[in-house]
RNA sequence: GGGCGCUUAGCUCAGUUGGUUCAGAGCACUUGGUUUACACCCAAGGGGUCGGGGGUUCGAAUCCCUCAGCGCCCACCA
């Protein structure tokens, strides 16, 4: 039965992943082989696949495929993160969808909830990266919320607590009022946000007059506790130690002077609010002010607020801006540009609030790590430049709030036993909590109902920053064989945007907790973008679905079209048209494939020309295998791909496969065909990292299959050197090849007629290259002459000439203009050279090598102008 | 405000230590081609004074300075 010369991927790729399943050829145990590791970056657990995700796991996959042929023992330990501030706001939105309120739920019921919703979703993101080929090891997939992986950042909590690390402190955090959390400061994007700037005059205590300050949020001057100018203002001198007044609310606060305060901004006067904003804190601990919480934790107004309470702090401002301005208080508003902080997940905007937090200190974890990335070596990031950034951050790093106020996550292991502040202790269990509170409190009769666990929940990345050592149990259990064996593992693909939440804290946690790098080479993708640059998002609904792309360009398709232009830390500009490419190569290989198969084999000797066509493709593929593994070696997966595909595409199909072809309808000859299937399954190896579906469909149909019985497993090809001489000579043939057909256009000769070449000068062509010549470009004869032929066409490779005799009037107009052209040129050319060659500074300073060349370049041009004219002369009769 | 990076063909990008092979690739484009694997194809071809200016050098896309434009990261400017 023929076989379709459309490539269809659907059944193929269900078909040769369930196999591949089936065999266990992802699944990895400790063996006497050398371990390659890759764990994923843990996606968010009711996540669903994005494009981020497709180019990202596509990656991993090409790494961990490649290791696998080269005989490693491959592992890629997939998972899920349980996201704790992401899923729990998905979690409280559905629930409120059905009418439920958060705040109406117990603890309990509320995970409960959120379990239903893990399960429900969980792992859905792991059956599309099948679809896409990802040979991630199944059996190992983890949960950050598994049993073992609690129980690791438990223990890890409880040792750098013990240690003196991690400690409670009373700190203005990043406040979510939408979640009702802190976050981290990594967690706050900053935007800029066109505002008005009010001006607010405050009456003076002595009555001798006002001051203006200049405030974005009129609302907290209900929490102002002092003014503060510059010391060096000298139109505020006088006023520093006097008393203003606070509009609305009537508190007599104090005129104060500090540097902080900048004499350009505003009037130069700031109302200080301690309790609302980092600066005025840090002002209101140096002066001694009061603090004034105007604020409950959900962003609306407290009792402080007055007859603003309960209102939500934007409304507040409207409304307090109206009463300041019927007061007369309101001087004049101006439209400025600031930056505001908002919540990643919720996009709220972020509230400097005073809380009690759980913060872990940074400063002795960083030094390693700085030093693995920046000094020694271990750790090396894909694009370089990424190292910049991270010495940067890690070495102004700053202490980890790593407390949340929500239910979803790892429960803070702190146990209360007293109404006192500190009255707490910090215990992997209640039990050994118990043991530890009645000794301290010296209470003997301590219940274990009268421990009350901090409320708190760990974020989410203090479970993650482990990731490398818990998915094998390297914190409980770091004698185990397992993180013995794989641990550390060696390359992380993952996003710039997590540098910092994630690849930073995991290099301190793995110097921290294993005395090791995590990983030895980050590479960082970049972000998906649509064609215009915008990011994809689904606001702008520009992001396509990516399990329809799977399905209308295949996975393979998708991913090469992910590759070609995804240089690491390169934005990629999606483009279904890079799909479309890397459909179209399947199909060429597809077709390829037909070809070969179809063809009948036949016990006749083997042609010399044929013989030397494989023997070339068998010098370039070395090459080729040599360029691949040198790219690989430097995560420029985009370049191993380019270079297998001109491979492939150009040296495979239409220069080797053209020149052995045998005439249609003829048998080709076994010896031939054998090699040929060999170097099918030769591409075949190199190409399965990209297009693992394709490539297996075509290795089992194959004929040979020497020592593997899937593709997954083989071996990655050994360059065993090549020749480049060899493959010079014969990139010389495709140059006469290249000429020839030229020729035949500009006097359209068709490819049906064949034509004869006499050559004048030195023609270094074997017998059998001239054979491959005349096959592929349909040559009666080419041989040397020892006579220039006149009226012939021709050209010149070299100081070769080569003349195409033709019966009709020939055209030679075309060609005297080209002459021309090109001996204008030459001259020119010589001209620059020879002025090169007698400048005494060129000829004194430069390199003896370097002289050489141009003079040797002198001399062809020389040569060739000579050639040159007298092949126009002779037009020209 | 501080730091880092980018600017090369219509588009997306390579160009490692300055020197034959340095001005490249893929796509797009133009032209011609289809009973003979593939039109998701074949073949040939056009296209850039390497962002502007200055400097170092015998020689600069490559090193230095400067200007312009773009991007990213960090930072408490009300």
């Amino acid at each position: 039965m023929a076989i379709s010369s459309k490539y269809d991927p659907s059944e193929i790729e269900h078909k040769w992943y369930s196999y591949w399943m089936d065999n266990g050829y992802f699944y990895s145990k400790p063996d006497s082989r050398p371990a390659y590791t890759i764990v994923i970056p843990p996606p968010n657990v009711t996540g669903i696949l994005h494009m981020g995700h497709m180019l990202n796991n596509t990656i991993q996959d090409i790494l961990i495929r490649r290791a696998r042929l080269l005989g490693f023992n491959a592992c890629w330990v997939p998972g899920t993160d349980h996201a704790s501030i992401a899923t729990e706001a998905k979690v409280v939105a559905k629930l409120k969808e059905s009418g439920i309120e958060k705040k109406d739920l117990s603890r309990e019921k509320f995970i409960g909830h959120a379990w239903n919703w893990t399960h429900e979703y969980g792992g859905v993101i792991l059956e599309q990266l099948k679809k896409l080929g990802c040979s991630c090891d199944w059996e190992r997939t983890k949960f950050t919320m598994d049993e073992d992986m609690n129980a690791a950042v438990i223990k890890t909590f409880v040792d750098l607590y013990r240690e003196g690390k991690i400690y409670r402190g009373f700190r203005m955090v990043n406040w979510d009022p939408e979640a009702q959390t802190t976050l981290s400061d990594e967690e706050v994007i900053y935007e800029e946000k066109q505002d008005l700037l009010y001006y607010l005059s405050y009456e003076l205590e002595d009555g001798s007059g006002t001051v203006t300050i200049a405030t974005t949020r009129p609302e907290t001057i209900l929490g102002d506790t002092a003014i503060c100018v510059n010391p060096n203002d000298e139109r505020y001198k006088s006023l520093v130690g006097k008393y203003a007044i606070v509009p609305v609310c009537g508190r007599r606060v104090p005129i104060i002077s500090d540097d902080y305060v900048d004499i350009e901004f505003g009037t130069g006067c700031l109302k200080v609010t301690p309790a609302h904003d980092m600066n005025d804190k840090i002002l209101g601990e140096k002066h001694n002010l009061e603090v004034i919480d105007i604020l409950n934790p959900d962003g609306t107004l407290n009792q402080l607020g007055l007859h603003y309470e309960g209102q939500d702090r934007a409304v507040a401002r409207k409304a307090m801006a109206k009463e300041l301005e019927q007061i007369g208080v309101l001087v004049k508003t101006e439209l400025i540009t600031h930056k505001v902080g908002t919540s990643e997940r919720t996009k709220a905007i972020i509230e400097p609030r005073l809380s009690d937090q759980w913060f872990l200190k940074m400063e002795d974890l960083a030094e390693p790590a700085i030093e693995a990335v920046l000094s020694s070596d271990a750790i090396n990031f894909f694009p370089k430049k990424f190292e910049n950034t991270y010495r940067h951050w890690m070495s102004n790093i700053r202490d980890w709030n790593i407390s949340r106020q929500l239910w979803w996550g790892q429960q803070i292991p702190a146990y209360y036993y007293g109404e006192g502040n500190n009255d707490f202790v910090v215990a992997t269990s209640k039990t050994e909590a118990l043991d530890m509170a009645r000794t301290i409190s010296g209470k003997v009769d301590l219940r274990i109902e009268d421990l009350r666990q901090d409320a708190d929940v760990l974020d989410t990345w203090f479970s993650s920053w482990l990731w490398p050592m818990s998915v094998f149990d390297g914190i409980n259990h770091p004698e185990n064989e397992e993180f013995k064996y794989y641990y550390p593992t060696n390359d992380l693909v993952t996003g710039p945007d997590i540098l910092f939440f994630w690849v930073a804290r995991m290099i301190m946690a793995g110097y921290k907790f294993s005395e090791q790098k995590p990983f030895s080479n980050v590479y960082f993708t970049g972000l998906v973008r649509d064609k215009q640059r915008r990011k994809m998002s689904k606001s702008l609904g520009n992001s396509p679905d990516a399990l329809q792309l799977i399905e209308d360009f295949g996975a393979d398709g998708v991913r090469v079209g992910l590759l070609l232009s995804a240089a690491a830390g390169n934005d990629l500009l999606f483009d279904d048209a890079l799909c479309q490419q890397g459909k179209g190569f399947a199909n060429k290989i597809w077709n390829a494939f037909r070809l070969v198969k179809g063809w009948e084999v036949s016990d006749t000797n083997q042609p010399k020309e044929n013989e030397l066509a494989l023997e070339w493709y068998t010098h370039k593929f070395d090459q080729a295998i040599a360029e691949i593994d040198d790219h690989f070696d430097k995560y420029r997966l985009s370049d191993a791909l380019m270079t297998t595909y001109k491979l492939i595409w150009d040296d495979f199909c239409s220069w080797l496969l053209e020149a052995i072809k045998p005439e249609y309808g003829q048998p080709i000859d076994c010896t031939t065909y054998d090699r040929i299937i060999v170097l099918f399954e030769q591409n075949l190896k190199i190409l399965h990292p990209f297009m693992p579906f394709l490539t297996e469909e075509i290795w089992q149909q194959n004929a040979i299959r020497q020592n593997h019985e899937a593709l997954v497993v083989a071996d990655w090809p050994k360059s065993n050197g090549f020749d480049p001489n060899f493959i010079a000579q014969f990139e010389s043939v495709k140059e006469v090849v290249g000429q020839l057909r030229a020729l035949r256009k500009s006097q359209q000769i068709p490819f049906k007629e064949q034509i004869q070449v006499l050559v004048y000068g030195n023609m270094d062509f074997s017998a059998e290259l001239v054979g491959v010549i005349k096959k592929l470009t349909n040559l009666s004869e080419m041989k040397t002459v020892n006579q220039k032929e006149d009226g012939a066409l021709s050209f010149r490779i070299g100081s070769t000439e080569y003349f195409v005799p033709v019966s009709g009037p020939v055209d030679t107009e075309g060609e005297l203009i080209q002459l021309k052209e090109e001996l204008k040129y030459t001259k020119g050319f010589l001209k620059a050279v020879q002025g090169k060659l007698s400048n005494e500074r060129f000829v004194g300073n430069a390199p003896e090598s370097v002289v050489a060349i141009e003079k040797q370049k002198e001399k062809d041009a020389l040569e060739k102008i000579e050639m040159l004219q007298n092949r126009i002369e002779s037009l020209e009769i």
